[in-house]
DNA sequence: ACCGTCAAATGGCTTC
DNA sequence: GAAGCCATTTGACGGT
């Protein structure tokens, strides 16, 4: 058997330095959310979809409640840089279009933050034909603080309540439809690295079954070499410790244990009515491939 | 300029 | 019907 599977490294965990430290976002942090954002309740609901206003105008206690549950930090946006790691500035350099906006803050020079408002992008599709009907689709990119914090939050939760999306939304400036889609998209990525993990380990798994497999054979391959008569005797030695490690109800019960009986029973031999056709070195020929995967896999012979 | 990679966004499907 | 999942598309970016 032989398993080809070419597959990456395992990835490392994240580290949870690069997170954030904990913090709620309630009420004193609101300062700090009218200082970076000065989307205020009206302009988002402009903006973004009327679910997100129903949102808004059903509770900011609710809200509150919900951040309080989150590992949100001191904003982060009230540092300077905006530039994620590939030097695109998030919040400069959202192209003004008809369809997105640039709020700029209030707040001193050197708390400065343009913070891009896109519409959402599901009322969108009413106006294609301002473009023509050739919509481009404008992408943003995080921040580095923006991942930062929604990583932070996504390693509490790995899925948000209403609340939380719309909390976290407020609190990064974006649209809660992007906050979903972003945990949409890092919950894919957790589940191909553990996909990855996975097979990782089924390859290893499998060279070990492999090896074990070879072994088997070139020991078949010696006792065929031995030309003993029968070599039943030799069989009952190697399969004696067998019995007491076969999973029960496994799969390969049935098989593995009626071979087991059928050679080790004494008698005239089993071989030509469990076997008919095989060689005649008996049923350890033909059912030793399913043996490795029945024992222990320390098991020696 | 081209290509590969990353990640945001989309649309379809499933589940509850 | 809303939310989540999944495959895919798309845009931005870095490396060559």
């Amino acid at each position: 058997m032989e398993l080809e599977l070419s597959l990456g490294d395992l990835p490392a965990p994240v580290k949870a330095s690069t997170m954030p430290a904990p913090a709620t976002c309630q009420g004193e942090d609101h300062d700090d959310l009218a200082l970076g954002l000065r989307v205020t309740a009206t302009q988002r609901a402009d903006q973004d979809n009327q679910r997100i206003s129903i949102e808004t105008a059903e509770g900011e206690e609710d809200s509150d409640e919900a951040c309080r549950e989150l590992p949100v930090r001191a904003s982060p946006f009230r540092q300077a840089s905006s530039a994620n790691s590939r030097g695109f500035d998030v919040n400069a350099a959202v192209p003004v279009d008809g369809r997105a906006s640039i709020v700029r803050s209030l707040s001193p020079p050197s708390m400065h933050m343009e913070v891009p408002v896109t519409q959402g992008v599901d009322e969108e599709a009413s106006e294609d034909e301002d473009n023509g009907g050739g919509r481009v689709r404008k992408k943003l990119r995080l921040s580095k603080e923006q991942s930062a914090f929604l990583e932070g939050s996504f390693k509490e939760h790995s899925t948000l309540t209403l609340e939380q999306k719309s909390c976290l939304a407020n609190r990064l400036s974006l649209r809660p439809r992007q906050v979903e889609v972003w945990f949409q998209n890092r919950r894919a990525r957790t589940k191909l690295k553990q996909t990855e993990a996975d097979c990782e380990r089924l390859k290893r798994c499998c060279e070990a079954l492999a090896r074990e497999n070879r072994k088997l054979q070139r020991e078949v391959a010696e006792l065929r070499a031995s030309r003993a008569p029968y070599p039943l005797y030799n069989l009952n030695h190697h399969l004696s410790g067998f019995s007491t490690v076969l999973p029960a109800g496994s799969s390969c019960d049935a098989t593995t244990r009626s071979t087991v009986s059928a050679v080790s029973s004494p008698g005239p031999s089993p071989v030509s009515t469990l076997f008919p056709g095989r060689p005649h070195f008996g049923p350890f020929t033909v059912s030793h491939p399913v043996l490795p995967l029945c024992r222990q896999p320390s098991a020696t012979l």
